[in-house]
DNA sequence: CTTTCGTGTCAACACCTGGTGACTTATCCT
DNA sequence: AGGATAAGTCACCAGGTGTTGACACGAAAG
């Protein structure tokens, strides 16, 4: 096995990792210090000196980037394809948002960093395709995309386990569409 | 302060009651068999005497009827209403849908609870109105409404805070039929 | 070589959790 | 009244939690 390098930025950014993917698989009080110290093969208490408390490391751990694109200028018809697969990449390549979505059903504090994310990223992504009452439709397009992934990854109800991305597409892009621009 | 009549049938009514409360308000793990006990003012041993563990309370807890009406018969044009009529009475009347969705997001028998009602009772309302896939458009219209729930009672994203139910009426009823008829 | 300092470990704390089994107390039946 | 039985209480356990402060190690600088 070979030794872990005394390098604290980039056990910093393991412990980081280990906790996403702890977070995202158990939720936020299910995940506990010891087992995202564990898996990375350090002290528990380490994890309290780089990150002051288990909130703390939440708060750094479910940072959360969804990558929107600058929507100016992309024709109303495509603006739902775009949407899905910005969706589909952030949701099945980063295990970021799972874990947000897990925490914030019972933590206020990821329950605030989810608002966060829709009042700093999606409401100004969509307030550039729609011209009128974007946080109404910005919130009404995250309960969409939301309410999916909470099906697909967290309930796993099977119709939706075994949606082609096609097929989201086609079911999501009129009802996105809808929320957009009527 | 009257002194608590030595019934059990009521006295587990009464901790059936206070754990629903609980499980909404706290999700799975943060609600603790003391928290519940002391709510009734009973002592914690009983819970587990009446309900074997903390899984068997929220089972018990956990078994919901969403109430749907029979829709056969029911015009293409009034079915959302019915349908959002519907889940305003559920989800704003009675705790126990908010506790099994908290509860859903960290809790596996949570989450089999939850495709449960689905299968048992979303799926064959919805059977009655349409001709074909109807589990697929029964994910579909559960994935809405969790994510109209999530945003609205847990997330509380101000836009679908403040909406009444006619907005929500007229935002969701189209999405609604597209899932159902198309 | 020694000092210094960042990196990480160790042992322990105070607390809370679900769960158990023996006990007490109220209620009902004869 | 008095005993049987249901209803509820009590003290406790074993294990796990976040968090703490003192300590050990290793590399780089003097």
């Amino acid at each position: 096995m070979p030794a872990r390098p005394r390098d604290a930025a980039s056990t910093r950014d393991d412990l980081l990792d280990a906790a996403r993917r702890r977070f995202a698989a158990d939720g936020y009080d299910r995940t506990t210090i010891r087992a995202v110290a564990g898996d990375v093969g350090v002290d528990p208490a380490l994890v309290i000196r780089y990150f002051g408390s288990k909130e703390g490391l939440f708060t750094r751990a479910a940072d959360l980037d969804l990558g929107l694109p600058d929507l100016t200028g992309v024709r109303a018809g495509d603006l739902s394809k775009v949407l899905v697969d910005r969706f589909f990449a952030v949701w099945e390549g980063d295990p970021t948002f799972l874990a947000l979505l897990r925490a914030a059903a019972t933590s206020e504090v990821a329950a605030d960093a989810m608002r966060g994310v829709f009042a700093r990223q999606v409401g100004p992504a969509l307030a550039a395709v729609t011209d009128d009452r974007a946080p109404e439709r910005a919130a009404l397009v995250g309960a969409t995309v939301l309410g999916f992934a909470l099906g697909r990854y967290v309930l796993r109800l099977p119709p939706l386990v075994a949606m082609t991305r096609d097929q989201a597409q086609a079911w999501l892009g009129p009802t996105l569409r809808h929320y957009l621009l009527d």
